[in-house]
RNA sequence: GGCCCCGUCGUCUAGUGGCCUAGGACGCCGCCCUCUCAAGGCGGUAGCGCCGGUUCGAAUCCGGUCGGGGCUACCA
């Protein structure tokens, strides 16, 4: 891919492990960009994991989207789905029987215990104490007897497991936060295995990291309370075996939406592919991203993902949270769009003139030899005047239409002063006569026909040309444009407005 | 409520005690260029939440305060 080859193999691991549930959220794509830059650095493993382990929720579509969004921005994994690795299987679902085992030791070790209390009557206990209702589980369970055990059995009721919490407080260093100290008693014991025998996130996202050798955990802010838990579960994972080393963590800031709040799944500025539909291209969004938290100099905003690889550092990444901005989003696009070489700048716009049924195939390979020269002179036209790939029906459709289906917007006709009709009279003419239709050529005869002939402003001289032409206001250069088309269509178009005045 | 995180222009950020009368970017405004729109050039607008303390000196360190956010599930 893009990045450089891992030389010095690093001891480094570092997951990135979504649930496949909904559409890939741009927060969720951003915390995949600094996992992979991270990795990539410093020349460690990335390891692509799927935590498939709520059956309610998660989707075999949405498993597709999140390869189909990691494909797409080149974030390519070394271990995981699809193309394996060493820990197979990288799906959770399929990785139960290794939960039951675990859960099982864990309980044999004593630092699990089964716990028949239900939320009512743990609420129950608190307001009979006199306490805080919403203070979470009471450590109720924690010393039953095996009497007591049977009798809860017999009434029919299924334990879940939970963890044994350490009487002390816990402390870590987080990577982009420092030191942070949850203090004893303010994590209750928490559940690793429902009822039903199904293990829960708790339990299968440690194991998981601790089984694969996740030396460092990248993840969004909204984790960082359950990390006394993960922490406090690895010490028990250290020591029946399960776990060699306790990796680091590092908390990344929340990605807000308007009012400072995370940005919701609802929100399309969320939706990854709501962009991509748009036209934002990856190098674009993939910038835009990471400067969602970090920087990679004080005076430059515009680089690729290599530059982000060779530059980035976890420990510089800004806490704060970090607000969705598709204003600035869509300025970065275009600055990478102007970056493209003209030939792969050309070859992007045809999925999108595809699409609005411009054209007839998805890539520029298999577009007609006309459509082929016609894009290869028109895309440089165009290059520096787009923020979206998606712009590209608008600014290039009249292009790729026969003269009779160009529809003169509103916008453009109103803008048609009373000398319009005089103007394309004259223009006609002077065109008719013209042997070289070359740009300049046709803007020589143009101007001194009409800005001096006739005395009318150039910006209003070729406004009426641009509007039968194009049928837009804004459009790419005229006269190239019209060189493009043809002097044949070129003044079809013009004696057609010229007629419908 | 409890626990935890965060607090520099509207937004994203640089800043790790003197280089800061706080730099860049997006946005916005004006001018230049100009066949439209962009791009480009030039200029401008706007910020260290507040109060104490430490220090010769604080955006930078400490305390408090206020504000914002996250978590508080047999979701992940």
């Amino acid at each position: 891919m893009t990045h450089a080859a891992p030389s010095a193999a690093s001891a480094v691991r570092v997951r990135f492990c979504p649930s496949p549930t909904g559409t890939p959220h741009v927060g969720l794509i951003r915390t995949a960009l600094f996992n992979w830059a991270f990795a990539r650095h410093v020349g460690g493993t990335f390891v692509f994991r799927i935590e498939d382990t709520d059956a309610a929720r998660d989707s075999e579509e949405s498993y597709a989207q999140l390869l189909d969004a990691l494909r797409w921005l080149g974030l390519d994994w070394d271990e995981g789905v699809e193309v394996g690795g060493p820990h197979e299987p990288y799906r959770q679902s399929q990785r139960m029987d290794i939960y039951a085992d675990v859960a099982r030791r864990l309980l044999e070790a004593g630092h699990a215990y089964e716990s028949f209390s239900t939320p009512e009557e743990i609420e129950a206990r608190h307001r009979a104490a006199g306490r805080d209702p919403k203070l979470g589980y009471d450590g109720f369970d924690r010393d039953l007897t095996e009497e007591q055990r049977s009798a809860f059995r017999a009434e029919g009721r299924e334990p879940v497991l939970r963890i044994r919490m350490p009487e002390d407080g816990i402390t870590f260093t987080d990577l982009v936060r420092g030191e942070i100290t949850f203090a004893a008693g303010t994590v209750p014991d928490f559940v690793i295995v429902r009822g039903n025998g199904a293990p829960l996130y708790t339990l299968v996202n440690p194991v998981d990291d601790a089984l694969m050798g996740i030396t460092h955990v990248l993840r969004g802010e909204d984790l960082l309370s359950s990390t006394p838990r993960q922490i406090a579960l690895y010490r028990a994972l250290l020591e029946i075996g399960v776990a060699e080393v306790i990796p680091e963590f590092g908390h990344l800031p929340t990605v807000t939406g308007e009012g400072n709040k995370k940005l919701s799944k609802r929100a399309p500025e969320s939706n990854l592919f709501l962009h991509r539909e748009r036209g934002f291209i990856p190098e674009g969004l993939l910038n835009y991203l990471a400067l969602l938290g970090w920087s990679i100099s004080p005076d430059n905003d515009i680089f690729s993902s290599t530059e982000m690889v060779t530059a980035f550092d976890i420990s510089q990444v800004n806490p704060n949270p970090a607000r969705f901005d598709l204003t600035k989003a869509e300025a970065i696009n275009a600055a990478h769009l102007r970056l493209l070489t003209a030939d792969d700048f050309r070859d992007r716009l045809v999925p999108y003139l595809k699409a609005a049924g411009l054209v007839q195939a998805d890539t520029f390979a298999e577009l007609t030899p006309e459509h082929q020269a016609l894009l290869t002179a028109a895309a440089p036209l165009v290059q520096e005047r787009m923020t979206l790939l998606g712009e590209a029906a608008g600014m290039l459709g009249f292009l790729l239409v026969d003269d009779d289906q160009v529809v003169v917007e509103e916008e453009a006709r109103a803008g048609l002063r009373e000398e319009a009709a005089q103007v394309l009279d004259v223009s006609i003419e002077v065109l008719e006569r013209l042997d070289d239709f070359s740009p300049q050529a046709q803007q020589d005869a143009l101007r001194l026909a009409l800005v001096e002939g006739l005395g009318i402003k150039p910006r209003f001289a070729f406004a009426p040309l641009r509007t039968a032409v194009t049928g837009r206001r804004v459009s790419p250069p005229l006269f190239e444009s019209m060189e493009i088309l043809g002097k044949d269509s070129s003044l079809t178009r013009l004696r057609a407005l010229r007629a419908s005045l």
